[in-house]
DNA sequence: CCATTAACGCAAAATTTTAGCATTAACGGA
DNA sequence: TCCGTTAATGCTAAAATTTTGCGTTAATGG
């Protein structure tokens, strides 16, 4: 049960893909996340269940699949003009975003894939936005903390309330993690790894 | 398909729930977790498959609810006799433990719950153990930073690495996240909510 | 001790998942 | 462009699972 990834994605696999996928988005809108089944959604890409098998394994990894998409950041994050602004604007956003139902239920389904090269990817994503901002922040002449604190003074304590502790996911505490990141005048050490 | 949690729980229902636990953990030692059935479990419990549907609803459910037991600290932290020694201390060998092959799962298993109830058990433990530090610091005549604080300066950054990017869940990093936490002078506004 | 009812056992039915084989179509070289 | 190779899919039957209905057991409260 050796699950391939993208091998041959020329046409078909691809349409196939895609299919799947839509068939599932447009379902969740419908379903509750427990009453969803793979011979639903294969009726609705037009494939056959033994397709679905093969390529995703289960419905879990189907739907983490999906949502692990729908979490990448679509657009560039909004210039405000400070650092302090930019991770305000994009927190907020975020945290709008993963508090809302569907976000809760992507945030959750990606969780729950059983390969973790899954939940690295949305890992990757809040780095990639950090050293955007941080990268911003330098041409402007701040003197931004490095990455590795903005990761864990900004996003690793909003992560984790959103995680284990939704009612604690605001915007006010999200303003506080701010102010304590950039407050901090001595950059400390790097992280290492 | 409301999952009913700890009614009645004299005698029959707990000597059920107690065999099915201790098959899934027998079984867990000795199989992978995708190849992990209810069918099979229940043989093992010497129970029926219907009992286990009904009571836990589904395979994730069951293997999260025996997970999340397994991570309720069992014993008291050390007492080192200061709080960046026992923050450290009880760090190190969470890390350890959640670094292990077992604890990872532990770990996927429960954040593969559709009940965040259970999750939000996880954040209990770590905050009621850094409410024990914190007590434990201040009697002894510190001043540590509020709970909030170090849950977001330790608990959170260690919870995320653990959980999106295990690499970088190192001591090394563990003792830095406890230098900043504690070398910040003021404590600053605390956490609301 | 009795009435009530939650929890369980059992077995049939429904559904999902797997597996084997045939078919389609993407890919690469001649 | 054509052709051989093979990854990916379709189809179907078999296997395994999950669900459901109903009878039974035993915990709870009086």
């Amino acid at each position: 049960m050796a699950i391939k990834e993208a091998v041959r994605p020329g046409g078909r696999s691809a349409r196939v893909q895609e299919a799947v996928h839509q068939a599932v988005r447009e379902l969740q809108t419908i379903k509750a996340r427990d009453e969803l089944t793979v011979p639903q959604i294969a009726e609705r890409a037009g494939v056959t269940p033994s397709t679905i098998y093969r390529r995703w394994g289960n419905l879990s990894e189907l739907v983490a699949d999906v949502s692990v998409e729908r979490m990448r950041p679509d657009e560039d994050p909004a210039d405000t003009g400070t650092l302090a602004g930019d991770l305000l604007a994009w927190g907020q956003q975020y945290l709008e975003e993963m508090t809302s139902v569907p976000g809760q239920r992507a945030l959750n389904d990606v969780m729950a894939s059983a390969h973790d090269e899954r939940r690295e990817r949305c890992c990757r994503y809040s780095e990639s936005l950090m050293t955007t901002l941080h990268d911003r922040a330098l041409s402007r002449g701040e003197t931004p903390p490095p990455i590795c604190k903005l990761v864990d003074g900004v996003v690793a304590p909003m992560t984790y309330r959103l995680l284990y502790d939704r009612d604690s996911a605001t915007v006010d505490n999200l303003q506080r993690w701010i102010d304590c990141t950039l407050k901090d005048g001595d950059p400390g050490v790097a992280c290492r790894q």
